[in-house]
DNA sequence: ACTTGATAGATGTACTGTACAACTACTTTT
DNA sequence: AAAAGTAGTTGTACAGTACATCTATCAAGT
């Protein structure tokens, strides 16, 4: 037990600051968003950057992706739909199906939001440098990878 | 503008993926959690925890130290009351302070879902590096520091 | 000592995000 | 044509949250 007893001790010590950190993180980040981008929910920003990204998919592949239940998307989609953001586009070789896409008027407070919230980004990561920044970022995506 | 071009647009790309990532994260953390300990949510979890390394404190510290509104903090407290996980000691010196203490029911509840929580975080962590391990733990305290 | 102001907390109300179950409308399989 | 599967909506319920308002208590200033 004794020589590996201190590494052992670091590690567990680490990912204790890990576990914590991140729990704070994912405790403000709604409150957070909301502050930063009153007009787009966090779960709004998310699923309008998906489809940004997608080109347009269904709500079955946004409660996939998300792991949501089908009603919470469908909920969202409508709202966002009300909102003029979203509009559907039913697919003629399927009526079951609908393709939600952007309205120009989604992507400019899509635009807007992600610009504040990468504004917000780049204040707090200002100082820091390239090497750590890529370290960071590889780690998160490690951690989230890990996931399964 | 030439030569720190690639520079800046690798910060740019690293700074994308961290706000993805944590974007990703805080969206899942509480279903995670719900799913991970569905007796103690991780607002719940995270309240025990605050008492429990505080050694109690008032529902107004909690408030403060969590940007939660102090309605809210009642009623979480109020719940956590009603489960007995949490007791109130009135102070003597001044009757509008309460002080909030772990029960011997509240300190089991907590320890078993801190174990499982940080049973997760082993699991998802287990292949890294104790250096990985420390910087990991670094650059999200310094993140979250950084939030002023 | 009495008023004024501050603090701790509870309660009324409302909204968002979420899930589950049940439903409709289509499509695919058999 | 019947059965089974899929896409999406709707009814219902609950957690978490905030803001405004209320009560009880304490502290300070005159």
């Amino acid at each position: 037990m004794s020589g590996t007893a201190g590494a052992a001790g670091e590690r567990e010590a680490a990912i204790a600051t890990i576990q914590r950190e991140l729990t704070a993180f994912a405790r403000r980040a709604r409150a957070a968003a909301a502050r930063m981008h009153p007009e787009l929910s966090l779960v709004s920003f998310t699923l309008l950057a998906h489809l940004e990204d997608s080109g347009g998919c269904r709500a079955t592949d946004l409660a996939a992706h998300y792991l949501l239940d089908k009603s919470t998307v469908s909920r969202q989609v409508a709202a966002l739909e009300r909102a003029g953001h979203v509009e559907r586009r039913s697919d003629p070789d399927d009526h079951r199906i609908q393709l939600l896409h952007l309205t120009e008027q989604g992507e400019q407070v899509l635009a807007r939001a992600a610009d504040r919230r990468s504004q917000a980004f780049h204040d707090r990561l200002g100082a820091w440098e390239p090497a750590e920044l890529e370290r960071f970022a590889a780690y998160l995506t490690r951690y989230n990878d890990e996931a399964g």
